[in-house]
Formats: structure tokens, sequence, C-alpha cells
DNA sequence: ATGCTATATCGACTCTTGTCAATATCGATG
DNA sequence: CATCGATATTGACAAGAGTCGATATAGCAT
């Protein structure tokens, strides 16, 4: 995949994996989760489930709380407000207002880099 | 990547990428694209751009219609529902109504798959 | 038919990702 | 301090993604 520089992109990315939206949905449904939970409904071994909660902490997805000897993860609003805006901002076929009746409707310009 | 069979993973997959999210944005935008515009707003080539729509259209974002030489691209606003679905289900942290006042909060159970 | 333009496909390459086994770290507790 | 359980880190590996150059296909115009 190629490196991705812009945050939105990294959120999607993060977000972008079978065990990561497991994830996200699990934290989402009870709110706080211990970390060794995941590794149960992911099917998937131990450091891999710390490795997912690395990339959505980096991300931005998730903050991690120590509580004794096991570490509790939650959801961090920001988060989810941002991936709202996103989806929030994607609208289909309904921008064009006045320029489609005109037969605009982003017609191909010079097709540049060969 | 991980193959990902789960429809709501490929969304997210194909959107978490630098290009393909600049085509998002411009489809939104533009409402209909020509599949020439694209190479020159995102800095890759032809091939490139056409292997990133049709990642996209497999995905279940665009589609795609001919207009005599050139290839119109658009959202498909199903496509577009379910992606504010899945914002719109994930919450943070609000879950826990009662059973976080009893000390609940997720505890972790044993840690099985070592 | 010939040529031209737009788009798709193919083959190859590099870089990234997801995964695990082994090991280290950290906190609690005896 | 020694030990145990939970979590993180390291190193390695196979698989996949993104990119490009070259080539093929399709529609239009001459």
């Amino acid at each position: 995949m190629k490196r991705a520089t812009d945050p939105d992109v990294l959120l999607l990315q993060a977000a972008a994996d079978p065990t990561r939206l497991s994830i996200l949905r699990e934290l989402s449904a009870e709110g706080a989760v211990c970390a060794c939970n995941f590794s149960d409904c992911c099917l998937v071994g131990q450091p891999t489930v710390s490795h997912h909660l690395r990339v959505l902490r980096t991300a931005g997805w998730v903050t991690s709380e120590r509580r004794g000897t096991w570490i509790s993860y939650s959801l961090r609003p920001e988060a989810v407000v941002r991936f709202r805006e996103l989806a929030g901002e994607l609208q289909p076929g309904l921008a064009r207002s006045t320029a489609d009746l005109a037969g605009q409707l982003s017609e191909p310009g010079t097709a540049r880099r060969t």
C-alpha cells in the first residue's frame, strides 16, 4: 500500500482491515475493552492483536489506559467524529446543479501525463 | 493486506488509498467525471488510474458509462449510504449504561489462543 | 481501411502489510 | 526478590498492493 500522509487516509487505512474493524466495533459496543479480549474475538494471536491496536492508536482511533495488570482500550470520540465527517462529505452525483443542464458534466480536458 | 471477504471492509479498503480517495472526492464534487481527468489530479499514470477505477468499481463505489470515446464515472449512491451507515454505527464509549457503574466495563476473560 | 484518442489489460518490479514464534517489559503478588 | 500474567517488541516471512512500460481493445473521424 502506498504510504499515506493524509490523516484522513490514515484513518481509513486503519479501519480497512477485518481484524481492526472488528476491534472498532467491539469497542463501540462495549465502550472500554481489555486488550486480552480481542485475541479471542478476532481469531488471531496476541502479538497480532497488539500490533493492530498500535495501528489503531497511531491513526488516532483509540486510546489506552492501564488498569493494573491489564490495559483497557476505548474509542476516541474525535476519530469517530472525523470519520462521520468524511462520510458526510461524500455525496452521490447531486453536486452539479446548473452546470449539468448546460451539458457540462466534467468533460475531458487534454489527457496529460502519457 | 489480508484478503477481505466482508463487503464493509472491501468498501473501506477501496477508499483507504490517497489516489482513490481523491477520485471519490472529485466524483463527489463534480458528479460525473471522465476517466481522463483523473490522471491529472492524482499524479499517477493512466494505467494506474484505470487500475484504481477498477478497484472502486469492484468495491461498489462507482459505476461507469460510455459517452462516445471516453467513459464517465460516477458515485453509486448505495455505496455512499453504506459508508454513512458504517460511520453511524460507530459510537464512542457511550454504550455502557448500567454495566459500567457496576464496575463491569468488559473485564478480561481468560486469554485463550496463546 | 487507416489513423487517432481514450481506456483497459498484461507482466514485472518494489514496498508494505498481516501474521507468527520467540523474547522482552511491566505490574501485581507471593 | 522471584514468579506469574498481561502486554509490547523484535525478527522473519509470505502475500498483496501500487506503480509503471508496453501492448491490446474500442470508438470516432478522415
